[in-house]
DNA sequence: GTCACCAATGTAAGCGCTTACATCATCATT
DNA sequence: AATGATGATGTAAGCGCTTACATTGGTGAC
């Protein structure tokens, strides 16, 4: 009960106890392998000096770490909070600890988030979208660390991927806006250039567009940062200009509700005025009114299957292959017919 | 170019260089002490080995590491989100990094995490209200690791906090609501024995009706877990039985939304026949229709101040007092008189 | 009684890094 | 030319832990 600040040691611990360091980190480590009168000793000595191991000493005399990183663009909104809250309870089941870093959207910044939880000792990373610069996949590969890429799929990519394929649901769903009457669509996107997932989803609109023999550079393509307020601001843009879309289809959920939003303030009705598609299917879809037509992901699926697939590639060190989920259309009230001309 | 698996160390990078492992250290964490010549042979040998520096045994050698470690509930709602980023924005320009995991609303959990943070090395840790055992506050005196609490304040606490009155600032909502003339009163809260948020909030409730010489225990409660669903179930739960209240107010605005939603499942009009409140403001409360009645917590500021404060106790090793932030009530469209009898 | 064997514990060598201190060259000052 | 600053670099001692290997003493087989 000394009141001094001194963070005690395994040495001082094993002094208390009267045994040596070897056997409190074995205490620690495999309790089975010593006695139970010893043991007891030890323990005591931990619980009366309020002993906590060092985790950097540990982990570099025993490389490795328990710990799985994962980089997310934000934590801002919800888009990625559900797969990662599945994740990190799987991780958590199988004894890992997840750490959590966000990168604002910025390449420099996932670099450097990567660089960090590595150094941390991460035994495997998870990360968002295939679109990095291929250095830092040498430095993952050098540093023998495995990665995993969600939230999209790719089976060609450099890294393996789980996740769904954004382009081919984005056709599916624009497939349906074609099939409803709309031939003047409009598009609001994240930065098409930096993010894989936005720039896919475009292109699987324009893939309808084409096999409905429209012109896939007639789309009115709006690129804007992810948050509310930016879809609103780029719903009033899409909507005021002549020849305004009848649909228009956005990159995801978030965006979709700030557009619906902007419609209302302008009392513009959905869907009967203008029709309005989302992605993701958060719980946010459901909420607005009327309900909004998106693109289902089972994100809790991902992030689960997720944890299951990087523990599995770091503790058999092997490759895995990339697995691909499948979405669902989901069809609400946010979705009608034009309006008559 | 080697292919082979091998991760190159300080030691690695001095020979390449041909100068000593000080010298290559010195470049990495003081480059104005190297000669420019001698600092450049060493960040070639640098770059062609991929070397990248072992965390741990920085940490170990250097005894303090540039992190914080935050605690959360959770991760799967927007509540802590945008406060979250603030800090974390903060943080960054300080040259802190930051470490999130969610302890799932459980006690245990949190410890858990707590305990491996400070493992980690955290330098410091940003906790969420006061509701915790108070071995584990001495554990964090012990290890002389600085804590603060937000989203919540009291000054009478151990730990220091920034944050806001829960208790006040749901009184003057309620103190609203019953001005409107509402007598019977609903409430959805989280759990109050674990939450102190939750607690507070609705022990503001109680405050305004003793005020208004209402008896507190006429109160409908029902105590649910955060989540849009449970909000959705509890206000079912709350309308249907006789007597059912004509204002439901609820622990955050994720419960109202989840209320509001059931409203317009159930075809209830809101606010002709029942009036709902939030807590937060959180951008969904004013993407829904009616926008919902809340009150305004400056999460982006209580962040940003939160790591100020908390890099300033790392720094100083000095004890902060608490900080007091004021709440605003926002009347939106879900709140409104009563229906006539 | 001797020996081999085994379980319990101890000894000590690192893990990769930082940093106090030592060394050495350089150069302005006297 | 001798002196002392000054600045650049090297040397080596840990930081707290794990673990291969060494030691010890007790067991049962012969």
């Amino acid at each position: 009960m000394s009141s001094q600040r001194f963070t005690p040691t395994l040495n001082d611990v094993a002094q208390q106890a009267g045994v040596s360091t070897a056997t409190v980190s074995r205490c620690l480590n495999s309790p089975e392998r010593v006695i139970e009168s010893t043991r007891n000793k030890v323990f005591e000595a931990i619980n009366s000096l309020g002993y906590s191991p060092n985790f950097g000493a540990r982990v570099m005399a025993a490389r490795r770490t328990n710990t799985i990183g994962a980089i997310i663009p934000t934590m801002e909104n919800a888009i990625f909070a559900r797969g990662l809250q599945a994740f990190q309870e799987e991780l958590r089941m199988q004894g890992y600890t997840l750490l959590v870093a966000s990168s604002s959207y910025q390449q420099d910044i996932e670099e450097e988030q990567i660089r960090s939880l590595v150094a941390r000792g991460a035994d495997g990373l998870l990360l968002i979208g295939h679109d990095r610069k291929s250095d830092i996949c040498q430095f993952l590969e050098t540093q023998d660390v495995p990665a995993l890429v969600a939230w999209t799929h790719d089976a060609t990519a450099r890294l393996p991927s789980i996740g769904f394929d954004n382009r081919k649901s984005m056709q599916a769903l624009a497939t349906h806006v074609l099939e409803m009457g709309h031939r003047r669509i409009g598009v609001i996107s994240a930065d098409t250039n930096t993010n894989d997932r936005a720039r896919l989803r475009v292109e699987g609109i324009r893939d309808a567009c084409r096999v409905a023999h429209l012109n896939p550079d007639a789309l009115q393509i709006i690129q804007t940062t992810y948050g509310i307020e930016s879809g609103a601001k780029a719903f009033a843009e899409l909507i005021s200009g002549p020849n305004h879309p009848t649909a228009i289809m956005c990159g995801n959920d978030v965006l979709a509700v700030g557009a619906m939003k902007q419609a209302r303030d302008m009392a513009i009705d959905v869907p009967k005025d203008v029709s309005i598609t989302g992605f993701d299917d958060i719980e946010l879809a459901r909420v607005v009114t009327p309900a909004l037509t998106t693109v289902h992901v089972p994100h809790r699926d991902m992030g689960r299957r997720a944890a299951q697939t990087l523990i599995n590639m770091v503790v058999s060190k092997t490759a895995v292959s990339s697995v691909e989920l499948s979405t669902d259309t989901c069809l609400r009230g946010s979705l009608a017919p034009p309006p008559a001309p």
